[in-house]
DNA sequence: CATCTGTTTCAGAAATTTCTGAAACGACAG
DNA sequence: CTGTCGTTTCAGAAATTTCTGAAACAGATG
């Protein structure tokens, strides 16, 4: 590991994402290379990561590939140059959309499609309570990912303005809708 | 792999979570133990389990362990019977606060307390927009679980009654804060 | 078409994580 | 105290994941 050209700053918080990276199902340096790229005032060129990663090029490579994959990392380039530079969005919110919906993907919709294909089939008599806490867990994840659609479908400014209502929160559903809110 | 006393739907079920368990950050035997404990019409012991998955004993202990560390897994115990038995909580939205704050509190507590640190330090002249962009993380995640801390406190019923919302969300914040809405 | 610059692939090496059987441990009963 | 029944620990084995260097590839240029 050289690191020669982060600063002090930039070294520990991608030496942080390393070690988290394993925590949010990538690995290490996959999290650095996102680290390094997410501070990084302007677009990188695998090289440059390389060099202040110490790692392997096609270690590098690969990390980018999946990035990608993720839909985190962009690729541009520059004219006259054919090397590929990257950069993270610059909307953090964006970011956040990303990931949920990438994590969703990845995390929830093969259990909800296996719960589904798991209910159609005609459950023998022994099985009636999994079959009805099958049931149960697949309505609870479709109600959570209607919810997420629904926040997704926001306007950033809308999630902000949603997310900073605090303790008002609770008060819209204090009833039983927000239509007997209307009402007082 | 036996699984002798595991039906072909809870089989299934049990595979699949044990495939999914990687992904969620938990290894393919802490998967399947949850998975057949999840489904369990009653409390089962760590020597069902291990008949059940064909696993060794130990690894089912230590599954076990880790289970009961996410606070996953209930133990009790029968009259004049030494062993442990086990059990999920069977209220699902126990089961999912439980998740998610176990997972702020491994994925994200220690972000913040390390962008927290970062932000004390005082920054080198070159470091001035890594500076701001951590900044920018750390004050977007203060947001983020600040608003979960706000779902957090809600009874389940409200809980509900909030995802349920549907369409009615982005009317809420259609304005600029509920007050308006109040009003109209 | 040979060369130069850059990216990607891939098979094996290295590192890490997971799993096992054996032994240690602990609590209770006789 | 000793034997029984159960859980836990742990060091090494097995499996999986990650990383590397070398080779293959791609496409522009002279």
């Amino acid at each position: 590991m050289h690191m020669t050209t982060l600063s002090n700053l930039r070294q520990d918080f991608v030496l942080h994402f390393g070690e988290m990276g394993s925590r949010w199902g990538i690995n290490r340096t996959v999290g650095q290379i996102y680290a390094v790229l997410f501070l990084a005032d302007e677009p990188l060129c695998a090289d440059e990561i390389q060099e202040a990663l110490g790692v392997s090029r096609s270690n590098v490579s690969m990390g980018l590939k999946e990035l990608q994959a993720w839909r985190l990392v962009r690729l541009s380039h520059k004219p006259g140059d054919r090397r590929d530079w990257f950069t993270t969005p610059d909307d953090l919110w964006e970011i956040v959309r990303i990931l949920v919906e990438e994590r969703k993907k990845r995390e929830i919709d093969p259990t909800l499609t296996k719960l589904r294909e798991l209910e159609m089939a005609k459950p023998c008599a022994s099985d009636a309570h999994a079959h009805a806490r099958i049931a149960e867990l697949r309505e609870l994840i479709e109600m959570m990912t209607g919810f997420y659609d629904e926040m997704a479908r926001l306007e950033t400014e809308r999630l902000v303005a949603l997310m900073k209502m605090g303790r008002k929160l609770g008060k819209i559903v204090s009833g039983a809708s927000v239509l007997s809110l209307k009402k007082a």
